[in-house]
DNA sequence: GATGAATGAGAGTTCATTCAT
DNA sequence: TATGAATGAACTCTCATTCAT
């Protein structure tokens, strides 16, 4: 339909502007004109330039919520959900680089200005995460004397760090890279990087 | 001297409303404001907005250099090593909080935009970081089979992590509870998460 | 018939806005959606924001010279004229609280602006009125020696000031109080304020 | 000095500017220009648009009220406080013609929609108006059985109307002139327009 | 060194109006 | 008749930067 296209394009136009030059330095212009589009129009469907920055994030958040929330509810070995994750992660990026790249230059760091809404934001998806990590010490999977949530930092930093230099450099990821960092993450977070 | 006082006011002034505002909405009234001086003044020191917020993200990176490559260089225990680099942020945090909140919030992110400039600033750090991994690896304690690069990584991205939490939350940091960051850190990075 | 249902539920609601807002921050969309009709269709049947604007002043004067005639030419009592003018704006307060609040509010003012246009229609209803004033002066009741557009001046003088004093205070007009701003105004414009 | 001249220019501009096109339609880049200045002078020395304007407004009802207060607590004869009110309103027309302009067209109007602010300003006007009508009264000079709000209705609205038509008309005010709009009002006010 | 008046490009946003359906 | 997507000129306001004193 001629009118969901535009308001697609518009998003689209968002991502890759947003991306390129962050929130603060793009223009409402600059996304009207990649997207084709006068600048009223994406005044008309989206109200604002934090509204429509909002959506897209909004729209990120309550995917990985998603995601989290059919690995925590799953009946899969814990392992499994570990990867799952970290993929979650990797796939994005291969599949929206836009999407990934804003999170983790924009959201991320802005959270710290956004204080109420930013903070909670990470807080549930910590949360979430916290919640696998203590299922996986009540299976007796891992270690008790490490509390769920400095597992879940450790774990998550290991990601948010790979995906971020993936991002600054611009690389690409093949399936093997994708295998590797998989590997290095689990390995690491599982058995430690020191020699037996 | 009544310069360099004035100097360092105005560098202070800028750590405050740029870590309170972030780089794009801090602005130059505010910082002049807060230190007490003309706007003009911050010129006459500075020579503009970019210079200044360059000056203390060069300072930051310069003593991050200096340490890694203290420890680089150390006869010391490879173990003692990473406590140390760990520790330097945890100090950093406590010591000068608005410091590292702008390393986390701005420098990480500004760095997508600057590539050039931002990306090879990281670039160093990993590297530094990876002689140590290296070096690790090279004495028997790290296993072999994970890149150097990885470790460097996921090592980061943990302390990353815990440093950002507490930004964001703006948490204390107890003698205690950085005791027990090093400890996650290291336990889990060391000898993994996985119940032996 | 539904056209004229629509038109006139557009220009009832043109009334509310143009009333609530003023002329200048009136929104055509306020007025459609007021009107529950699309705002293409405001402008299929009134051309412009101005043509629906000043068919409803039109609408306004031409009642109001209506009225001023009908007085000037009929046989009636000249006391009995002037209080038929004081109880038209009265009136009009009562049942079309939003014209004469437009009317108050947004025409006397808009007149400098327009003042082709506005001040002609101010000018007609002063001549208008001037000319009942000369038939009391021809008749022998009011003073020779104040020029009749002068009192036309102070008679109109003292309904906008009560009505826009009513306007601006949302006041709602009892009978009671309808009577006494009648006697106030002819009172002091036949007698005089002054004690005997 | 410096500065001070052209904070005044900016305020001549502005209330040059609000006269000819009404507080909607005047730009802040026309009262910039005619001041000679760059319209971010206009506002590092005034906020907005709505400061600079309410700026002006304030200053005139201070001017008032204090216009008011003296004569209020003025020993003068009573028929002579009403007629220094008149020739406050007459003087200002003829000196400052920009700022009785903006008063009668856009302060009078306009308050309908800040209700809360110039609803105030006009019955603290109107109050201290009151107050010398029931002095009159109290003095035996005006008649008791019409309340003094409704004195000051009449006798204000007389000056406004007079006002309201010079400012419509651009028409001059000769000393002539002065003395028989005085006379009008006067007259009738208090002596009304029938003959004896 | 120190001030802050002065500048003006640039960005977000609004809204009357048009027009294809 | 009726809709609302689409346009873009116009306007307010911001703020880094310059420069005379």
């Amino acid at each position: 339909m001629a009118k969901t296209d535009k308001q697609e394009m518009i998003i689209d136009a968002a991502l890759e502007v947003f991306r390129q030059k962050g929130y603060a330095n793009a223009r409402m212009a600059d996304i009207a004109r990649r997207a084709n589009v006068s600048y009223g129009l994406v005044y008309h469907y989206f109200g604002s330039k934090e509204v429509l920055f909002d959506l897209i994030v909004e729209k990120w958040w309550s995917e990985l919520y998603a995601m989290m929330n059919r690995e925590k509810e799953s009946n899969g070995v814990f392992r499994e959900k570990l990867i799952h994750i970290i993929q979650f992660f990797l796939d994005t990026y291969v599949q929206r680089p836009n999407l990934i790249s804003i999170f983790v230059s924009e959201v991320c760091r802005s959270s710290v200005y956004h204080t109420q809404e930013g903070l909670s934001r990470f807080l549930k998806f910590f949360s979430l995460c916290e919640d696998i990590m203590l299922e996986g010490q009540k299976q007796g999977i891992l270690k008790k004397d490490i509390p769920p949530r400095h597992l879940t930092y450790i774990f998550y930093g290991a990601i948010e760090t790979f995906i971020s230099v993936m991002v600054l450099g611009k690389e690409p990821l093949t399936k093997k890279r994708q295998e590797r960092a998989v590997n290095a993450i689990m390995g690491v977070f599982m058995d430690g990087a020191k020699t037996a």
